[in-house]
DNA sequence: AGCACGATTAACT
DNA sequence: GTTAATCGTGCTC
């Protein structure tokens, strides 16, 4: 394959489940200065509505939470910590708060401009969370809103492989420490476990 | 104007 | 397994 057309916004105006999944296997690219960078989608998470007290949106419409409000195919680009970037792609129809958080990707193209970003970490772990994946492709602040099916845009989704169920694992989402049930056990966490390189998550013992 | 907290990461014991 | 780094966001005063 040489190209692919980019993800159409009817793919992401579908239930947030379902886009989550489905991502799983297509490929995120990032166009920097006429350059390619780009990987395969390899974990993602859905937030879901005001009700789920995990999203963002809990709290309402708000100048953060607005474009997750806004319709679907969309960059919703936080920044937490003091210090990271995360990537999600809105979902649903206008004026239902839906997102799919990117946790992970498989490097494919700009390897040399990831490797030089995220030095000096190995392969392995130059983009196995999400704000890894933002360093790695220079994703920030001015990306928040922008249009991932706007043919000119320099963020966007490509048709990838088809990854089987067997080969996707399933789970709570990471890091909702402090949020209350049944919010923080909701099993909309998607990962690939069988890519020639996955990277998870270090096992606790 | 001030405060507590976080959809994380990397380095350390 | 533990912890520091670091600041936008939403809430309270």
């Amino acid at each position: 394959m040489i190209s692919a057309d980019r993800l159409p916004r009817q793919f992401f105006d579908r239930p947030t489940l379902t886009v989550a999944r489905q991502l799983l296997g297509t490929r995120l690219v990032r166009l920097e200065d006429g350059q390619r960078l780009s990987g395969i989608i390899t974990e993602a998470e859905a937030y879901i509505s005001k009700a789920d007290l995990g999203c963002h949106a809990h709290v309402g419409r708000t100048p953060r939470t607005q474009v997750m409000y806004g319709p679907p195919g969309h960059a919703y680009v936080y920044f937490t910590y003091g210090m990271h970037w995360c990537l999600n792609f809105v979902t649903e129809q206008e004026g239902f708060p839906a997102a799919v958080l990117i946790r992970a990707i498989y490097p494919m193209e700009g390897l040399e401009t990831i490797a030089a970003r995220r030095a000096p970490q190995p392969p392995a772990l130059w983009t196995n969370g999400p704000a890894k994946i933002t360093k790695a492709l220079n994703i920030h602040r001015l990306h928040n809103g922008l249009d991932l099916c706007d043919p000119q845009s320099e963020i966007f989704v490509e048709i990838g492989e088809s990854i089987p169920d067997e080969c996707v694992t399933n789970g709570p989402r990471v890091g909702l420490n402090t949020v209350p049930e049944p919010w923080k056990s909701k099993p909309w966490r998607f990962l690939v476990h069988d890519l020639p390189l996955n990277r998870t998550r270090q096992a606790s013992p």
